[in-house]
DNA sequence: GTGTGTCAAGCAGAG
DNA sequence: CTCTGCTTGACACAC
């Protein structure tokens, strides 16, 4: 069981999203942007393993505009040996890394463009896996998509579309039931046509479901991953904060709570990220409970691991890094 | 430096 | 019809 959390550092002091807006798009902007993401990256992942964090979700836009028609900038062979670096990283410290392509990648839409737009996105994000030499148990997460007022036939065009998605896209990608629409139910339905694998997030299923007690749908989401070919299990953990709006998340880690979920785990096996507002600081307390219970993959053994190449980018002089804080 | 309107992209539901 | 939330943050310009 590895512990994760999303996209950024609190306890850093760099970013690996740094972008701009298209209208001062350059290609000098987008060198120095994904120079200075791959950078941090590297130094996320070198943190977060001498922490005993082996999951970690990277942010969409390593790559500014990635998939806009306005970036013709060749950055898959001008980064290549970066990224390369990075995966070779990635594996040698047993680490498990994924992306969670946002909102507008709606593969079920009515609109050919918006679809194809969105398989655009996909195949960006899942390049940049290919990049790193990262096999089919890095996964590209998404939602089913909208209901359109028809939810079979919204399920219906998201599986014809699914059959038609490049292999490189099509492997990874992963499908979490969401807290409004689409159900784990509707996701199982899903499973059953197409064989994508669920993402299965514990808090939507708080927020919709049809009376699954949650070990049950527990037990359903792991039974959709190919052992080999999808690896273990992802899970979205999270709970309700107390007194919010009904799907809004807590600030911190309820650790009660976490541990009763462990509990309703019955030894099954789940890569969990950690969608807590304070991210990391989350994430190393749920290591500690899970050391406690013998539970946490073990960091790599001595004598350390190997290290990342100094700055990816040798490009890398960024006019715009950010400076270390300061008072 | 600080404040703040706005950002490539979709959809549903609340008000 | 407009605004909000979604994994939300942070860019960019005015002051």
């Amino acid at each position: 069981m590895k512990i994760g959390y999303p996209c950024v550092n609190g306890s850093m002091d760099c970013s690996a999203g740094n972008t701009f807006r298209l209208a001062s798009y350059s290609e000098e902007r987008v060198v120095a942007a994904v120079a200075a993401n791959l950078a941090c990256l590297g130094r996320m992942l070198e943190w977060n393993v001498a922490q005993g964090l082996l999951f970690f979700r990277i942010g969409s836009s390593v790559v500014p505009f990635g998939s806009h028609p306005v970036n013709v900038f060749p950055w898959q062979t001008h980064f290549a040996a970066d990224f390369r670096a990075l995966g070779d990283y990635i594996k040698a410290n047993n680490l498990r890394v994924s992306f969670h392509p946002d909102q507008f990648v709606v593969l079920n839409s009515p609109s050919p463009a918006i679809v194809r737009r969105s398989i655009e996105e996909l195949v960006y994000q899942g390049s940049m896996l290919d990049l790193m030499g990262l096999d089919s148990t890095a996964k590209l997460q998404i939602h089913v998509g909208g209901l359109y007022g028809d939810r079979e036939l919204a399920l219906r065009r998201f599986a014809e579309v699914y059959a038609t998605l490049p292999a490189a896209v099509r492997t990874r990608l992963v499908v979490e039931n969401d807290d409004r629409l689409f159900s784990l139910r509707d996701c199982l339905a899903l499973h059953e046509v197409t064989g994508v694998p669920i993402l299965f997030d514990n808090f939507h299923h708080e927020c919709l479901n049809h009376g699954e007690p949650m070990a049950e749908a527990l037990r359903l989401a792991a039974a959709t991953w190919h052992p080999t070919t999808d690896g273990v299990p992802m899970m979205d953990y999270s709970s309700q904060a107390l007194g919010e709006r009904k799907g809004k998340h807590t600030d911190d880690l309820v650790e009660d709570l976490f541990g009763r979920f462990l509990d309703q785990l019955h030894g099954l096996d789940f890569d969990l990220m950690l969608e807590i507002k304070n991210k990391e600081i989350s994430a190393l307390r749920a290591v500690a409970m899970l050391r406690a219970r013998g539970l946490s993959p073990t960091a790599p053994a001595q004598p350390g691991p190997p290290r990342l190449p100094p700055a990816p980018g040798a490009a890398a002089n960024s006019p715009r890094a950010k400076a270390p804080a300061r008072t």
